[in-house]
DNA sequence: ACGAGATGATTGATGTGTCAACAACTTTGA
DNA sequence: TCAAAGTTGTTGACACATCAATCATCTCGT
């Protein structure tokens, strides 16, 4: 198990491994720049605001939120927090559930979505289809999901437990 | 400019940029998973020991390392001081330019990257190597670098000003 | 009906990234 | 030689993510 029996990356290898790497840092801090910039905004907050937008209930419980975007419930509930204070969104105990909450979208919130997703839109359109034909699509349409399966830590696969 | 022009992404578009915005979350983390997992080591840390162990010189100065990660000096320097409180770096001031410091390896700096390098090539390999064709990796080693084409702020490309 | 354990959500401590301001030094150009 | 401008690096304030601990509430089995 030494060292000596590590697959060291060829030249190839480290080539992609380096542009892989470029991409996972450059994408999200551009997409943060263009909605920081043009909308005043972080990605998380309109992660949460697009999602609430997109809900057919107008309220959702933090954990359906959660849910949705694959985050911890704490990060979650200390950008509700912040959110709140800025005033883009509601928040009310549910009456069914006494330990959850009800976030809604209040009207400040309904109009910084409204704003922000044009841009947001022509961003990703922009730097993701605008710059890739549709075969490049299709590729990493095929290839990033090995990858999220490969790094995804297989789980017991609801076989029963004996 | 009204947003009743925006192109908004068709299923297939949402579907492509559902999976791309999973793959930029997921894989970061998986990566820092694995690095503080087996290496008590954070993704940060290791691409400054990489970078100066892969180094011809024995010390680097640190706008040579943040030239190479492409990473801001600021965020460098905070992490530079992490490091040498954790006796994974030296540091000397530079007798040629006396603004800048010599950063280099402490013998523990070598230890803990030489430990953490098997590993952390393995998850690499495993994750993004074994898990797809060499067709696959054609595809993204020409995909990736458009979209960071289209995301770079075009510089004025070392044109004379007039 | 009741207690044990599960679940929803928050909080505080800590580590890290970002931004703007700054200090020290070097380079440039007259 | 000297002042202006540029470069290198650090710092402090702040925003955000993560982790463990905690509290309130619900659910389930008895």
């Amino acid at each position: 198990m030494g060292s000596e029996d590590t697959r060291w990356l060829n030249e190839r290898e480290q080539n992609l491994w380096q542009i892989i790497r470029e991409f996972i840092w450059q994408f999200p801090s551009a997409m943060d720049r263009q909605l920081s910039q043009d909308s005043a905004m972080q990605s998380g907050e309109y992660s949460v605001l697009a999602v609430l937008s997109e809900s057919k209930e107008t309220s959702l419980r933090p954990a359906e939120v959660a849910n949705e975007l694959r985050w911890d419930r704490s990060r979650l509930s200390h950008l509700l927090r912040r959110m709140e204070a800025k005033g883009l969104i509601t928040r009310c105990s549910d009456t069914l559930d006494r330990r959850g909450h009800q976030i809604g979208l209040s009207e400040q919130g309904w109009q910084a979505i409204r704003e922000a997703a044009p841009l947001h839109v022509q961003f990703v359109r922009e730097s993701l289809f605008d710059s890739l034909t549709p075969a490049e699509h299709a590729a990493l349409e095929t290839a990033l999901p090995k990858i999220l399966a490969a790094i995804t830590p297989r789980e017991p696969e609801s076989v029963p437990a004996d």
